[in-house]
Order: C-alpha cells, then sequence, then structure tokens
DNA sequence: AATGAATGAGACTTCATTCAT
DNA sequence: AATGAATGAAGTCTCATTCAT
C-alpha cells in the first residue's frame, strides 16, 4: 500500500500499484473527510488525476472501493495495536499503550483507520457484512490486552471493552488536533478507569 | 410532537400542527432507520401521506427539516436529564441516573434523540452550526450532573465527561434491544468508574 | 390515446393525459423505429419535450415504460381483430380479415402494434414475463380465428397457427410502405394455404 | 470453425486462426444467447480467454466481428442447403428437405446461423448495408428450391417465398429443443402448403 | 499478439427543489 | 395547504475504443 516501503525495495515501482494506491489513498481521505455516500466516484477520480469510468478498471463498484480502503484501515491499526501487544509490559501499561495506538491510528496518523470508524456499515449494504467482519477482527484483538488485566472479583470485562472502545471511538467527534495529544487522552482515560479497578 | 404544549394550548388540536407534526415522526423516524443523506423527501413524503413538494409548505429545505428533528430530539433528552436532575439524589447515583436518562432516549424512546446521534452535523453542511448548537447546550446539561459529584482531587473533569459522554452515545453501535437494559448499562459504566474516584 | 379524441369531446384537456399519451407515443414511435435498447431515455424526452429525469415522474422505468407501450400495442391489435372476429363472414374469409387486421395494425396503423413483434421480452429480463403474458392473450385470440375453420382431416391446427403466424409477423423485415397492402399480403397468405399448390 | 478448410491446408493448425476462431465462436454463441447490443466487447474477450483490448489486434471494430460471424452463418446454411440442392429428389421432396436443412442449422446446428436471424442489421448501422447483402445472398439460394417447383397456374412464387421464408425465420421465437424437430416441422410447413386446407 | 490502463461519451436513475394551479 | 408536473444537476456504472509497452 504505502509508496514507501516499495520505494526502497526497488528503484523501478510498476505503474500498476502506485495507480492503485493513489486511488485508494483519494478515496480514504475523502471518505474520512467528507463521509463515503458524500464523497462521489467523480471527487475519488478527480483527486487521483483520472476520470470517474477510469476507476473502474481497479475497482468493481464504488462498494468494492470502501471494502479496500476499509480493510487497509483495519490492517493499520492492527499492525500499531499487535507491535505494542508484543511488547514486555505490565498489563496495565500496555492497555494505556495500547489505547495510545488505537487512538494515534483513530485521529492522526491514518485516513484509512479513521475511515474504520467513521464509515457506518449500512452505508454499504451489500458488503455490510464484510466491512462488520473486518471490524471484528480487530475488536477481538483488542480484546486480548483487556484479558490478562488484573481485575478486582466480579468486574463485567464486556462492560469495559465496550465502555472503554466506545470513549476512544467517539472521540472522533470532539478532537482537535493539536490540543490533546493521543497519548494524553489515552493516559486519562485508563487512569479513569484503573485505580478502583486494580486490586 | 410536542403533545405536552398543544395540550395546554386548546383541547381541539390545530389541523396545522397535525401535519406538521406528523411530517417530524416521519422525517425523525427515517432518519434515525436509514441516515440523513438516503431518506429522500419523497420518502418523508409518502411516509406522512402527501407529496414531496408539499412539504416545502412546511419547511423551507430538508436541512431545515432535520434542525427541527434534531432541536426536537435535544429537547427530549433534556427533559428526560432535567426530570433526574431535579430529583434529591445522592450525586452517585444521580449521575447513573441521568445516563440511565440519556441512554433510554438514546436507544428505546425516541427517534428523535436517535437522530441527534446518528446524524452528523456536516451532513448537512448549512445548518451544522446549529446542529453543533444543539448539541453543545444538552452537553452543558449534562455537565451539570458531574459537577457537583465528589472527586478525588486533581480528576480531570472534562476528560471523565468526554470518556463517559462518548462511551453512552457509541452504545447505539452495539446495542441491541432486549440484551441489556438502558439502566443496567448505566449502572455498569457508572460504577466502573465510580469506585476508584470516591474518596 | 390519441389526443385527437380527447380535444373533440372537451376544449380544455387536462394536461396530464396529454403529457402522458406525448411520452408513450414518443416512446412507441422510437421503441419502432430504433429498437428498445437503442432507444435512450434522453432520446424519448426530447421528443416529448422534456428532460430525461421528467419522465420517471410518470414511468418507474424505462422497462415499465415498454410495458405500457407493449400493451397499447396488444390492445389495438386485439381491437381489430376483435372487430373483424364480431363480423358475419364464412370461415375462410374472416381468416383471411383477421390476417389482413393484423397486417394492417402491424405494418402501417400503428407504432405501438409495430413494438409488440419487434421487441423481444427479454431484452428487459425484469418484465420480460409481463410481456410475454401480453402477447399470449393476443395469440389466443387470433387462435379462435383458426378454431372454427373446417379442415381435411388430420390438418395439424397447431402448424397452421405457427406458420401463418411467423409468416405474419416475419413480413416487418421485408414489408416496403407502398408496394404490397396488408389486404393483398393477406388475400396472398391464406390463398396459399387454402387450396392445392401442388398441380 | 471452418474445420473443414484448415484441415486440408495443414495438419498442424496455426496457432493464429486458432485465436480467430476462439473470437468468433465465443462472438457467435454470445450474439445469439444475449443479442448483438447486448454482448459487450468485454464478454466476448472473456469467453476467448483475453482482454478486450486485444479482440482489436484481430477485428477493427463490433461491427466488423459481427460481419464476420453473420457471414460465417450465412455460409453455414448455404453449404447445408447447397447439398440438398445438388441431390437428386423430386421438387418438392427437394422443397422440404431445403427447409429442414435451412431449420436445423437455423435451430440447432450453429451459433452462427441463428445470429443471421436473431440480429437485425440495423443492430449495427454503419455495416448493416453488408449485413442485408449477405443474408440476400442466401435467399436468392432458398430461391431456387422454388423455381423448379411445379405450382397450379397463377400461383405468385414471390408470396410463397415470403411467406415460407417468414414461418421458418420466425420459428425461432417458439421453437424449443426436444419438442419438434427441424424435420417434423419442416415437413408439416410443406404439407400445409401442398395439398387443399379447405376441404 | 496481447496486455494493462485509461478515455470519454453516454446509459439509467435519483433527488431536492420550484411553481402554477 | 397541497398537488401534479417538471427541472437540472448529479449519481453510479458500462462500454467501445485507443495506445504505449
Amino acid at each position: 500500500m504505502t509508496a514507501a516501503l516499495d520505494l526502497r525495495t526497488s528503484p523501478r515501482v510498476p505503474r500498476t500499484d502506485n495507480r492503485l494506491s493513489t486511488i485508494l489513498d483519494a478515496a480514504a481521505q475523502l471518505f474520512r473527510q467528507k463521509g463515503y455516500r458524500v464523497t462521489s466516484m467523480r471527487d475519488i477520480a478527480a483527486a487521483s488525476g483520472m476520470l470517474a469510468g477510469s476507476l473502474y478498471y481497479h475497482f468493481a463498484s464504488k462498494e468494492e472501493l470502501l471494502v479496500a480502503v476499509y480493510a487497509e484501515g483495519v490492517r493499520r491499526i492492527s499492525v500499531s495495536v499487535r507491535a505494542v501487544l508484543a511488547r514486555d509490559l505490565d498489563p496495565w501499561a500496555r492497555l494505556e499503550a495500547v489505547c495510545a495506538a488505537h487512538l494515534a491510528a483513530l485521529l492522526e496518523d491514518s485516513d484509512y483507520a479513521q475511515v474504520v470508524i467513521r464509515v457506518r456499515p449500512d452505508d454499504a449494504p451489500d458488503v455490510a457484512d464484510r466491512l462488520i467482519a473486518l471490524r471484528d477482527d480487530y475488536e477481538r484483538l483488542f480484546t486480548q490486552a483487556l484479558t490478562k488485566l488484573p481485575l478486582v472479583p466480579r468486574t463485567d470485562r464486556r462492560s469495559l471493552r465496550l465502555m472503554l472502545l466506545g470513549a476512544l471511538n467517539w472521540s472522533q467527534t470532539w478532537y482537535r488536533s493539536g490540543r490533546d495529544s493521543p497519548e494524553v487522552i489515552a493516559r486519562q482515560f485508563v487512569r479513569l478507569l484503573r485505580h478502583q479497578l486494580a486490586p
């Protein structure tokens, strides 16, 4: 997806991959900015330097294009979070780091990741199932960060997950770049939960 | 809609208001079900037993119609929450009751309230400011429930509000009627926050 | 359908019916001339003095418009043929008159009737069934003209019907107005069947 | 296609001709199944195991491809009919055999021949003249079968040809494989003409 | 001989909106 | 207060065709 890697690997980048990633980048940016429905294929084509019809050489439909963007978004958040899970941290520090990674992807790093939160699966009915499956895949990953967390007895882990994930995702609504950083927000949120929960 | 007012004004509800409220009800239901952009004026008209053109006698545009629905949605949540704030409860019980009222409006009671969460202001650019203002009005009310909450020193009240409100609002994404009740969810969420925070 | 009648009946013709019949007339003419698929909604709209989108106020889709034209075509042939069947003629004269009426509708009188022969139901897959049903309705009527025909024993009436109807319908392919008249063609075809050809 | 010729020329069929005939076969099949306009160059390419652009190495345009298919269709019917004309049969038996051959090509044997009946020349305006000329070529052949037919005086041979050919060609509309065979249909049709129907 | 990519025109359709009645 | 009719722009998508490689 990212040109950076390809360029390092080989000096002659095949034209194909370039165009494809150009389209995906444009779509991701527009879907994030304006939303899926409001973005027209013409918009995406214009931002990619081509005509609307040409997009259909690469993607069978607007919905398939969304799936591709969405999948890449999920992949990116997953990569970030997986990197954190692999680090050797104590459980609460890890949770905080996971939340920070999640937020960073969601709020700053990537148009792709923001699409995952912003676009509702039912905006694209024919592929809604696949979008939901992709999102579920990620949430299972997030759940892992909570699994080994030491908690006072009888704590409802499901509620904890829904609350934390909801609070993080909703931050897209009020977040303004430059005020708070993802790390700070993550620290605050986890702290609010932590002390009572820790035995 | 606004039955309270009408009833005070006159025992025989004037036809005009009936039509108006029919339209608003239909719009609220459709905006909630399908979203703002996907709902056409014809959809709303059909659900109101009239033709698309006739809506323009009552509302200058689709966006103005959204503002009206949105305002009514905010009003309804506010009424519920204000009723709770008026009750004589200890602060934590009050917070829980406020959250339950917020969730009940959001998830079960009212198409109008659900529109407030579901529809993003930037779906209607020309009136986005007014929608945001309406939402802010309500959030100020919600903030009151947190103001008198006794908290351990140095607690970040803004983060607390953003976290709680985000978690509540995001519940629209995963909530399935019949599994958990708004009351139960509210109790769980507040409990997760509470004990460490209470001195 | 035709404005002529309406105008005679009342000085103030309702706009609605006029527009509807204008569209149908234009569609019938174009479908006959160019075929269904090659005719665009823009073509029909232009011939009706309106814009493409406006057609959709009157017909839900291009296919529905075809059904309307087709139904009117079947109706017109049926009216002609029924009138002949009602006359008091000997069976062979009646058959000839039926064929002449069929041909007249098909070749000269009406764009609508010609559409019935020219357009293949599978050009409009979603309504193909309805088109076939309409055509079948008419063919049952045509069959009546053969039912009471006195024939030498062992004549295959089904083959007779298929042969005659096929020969008539195919005439659309070679018929040039002004050379032969429908009456003459009908007389020739029936004579070829009726009498012995082998000396 | 044209396997006979290729085999005579060389035991190892050159690759070139293979590709060409693959394309023609695919086009013939699709034109017959779906019609000319509904079949896209991509459809034909896919059925030939290549990409749309590659077709243009072999054919200058979709219309030229149609001409090639059409010509092959006419050639095939002609070959069948010519074989019959060469046989030593009495005139009426010959006519019946010619009709059977015509029908067999039209209904069962060959996608190519079916295209000749199914596709209307005006579907491809730029080459319509050539298609009509091809069809006329064949009809002249068919006419020969009628020329030497002994007929009662004053029989209109042109009407006879138009009637018979029309009835045969129209059979594509109602023919269902497995019910009647081309031979049976031909026998019935010729019998209806040959003998007297009126008792 | 064929591919990959793109074009540009045009297809059907939807929709918010207007306006005479 | 509401209707019937129409507008015009925009939407997604299809397709024959071209051309550098």
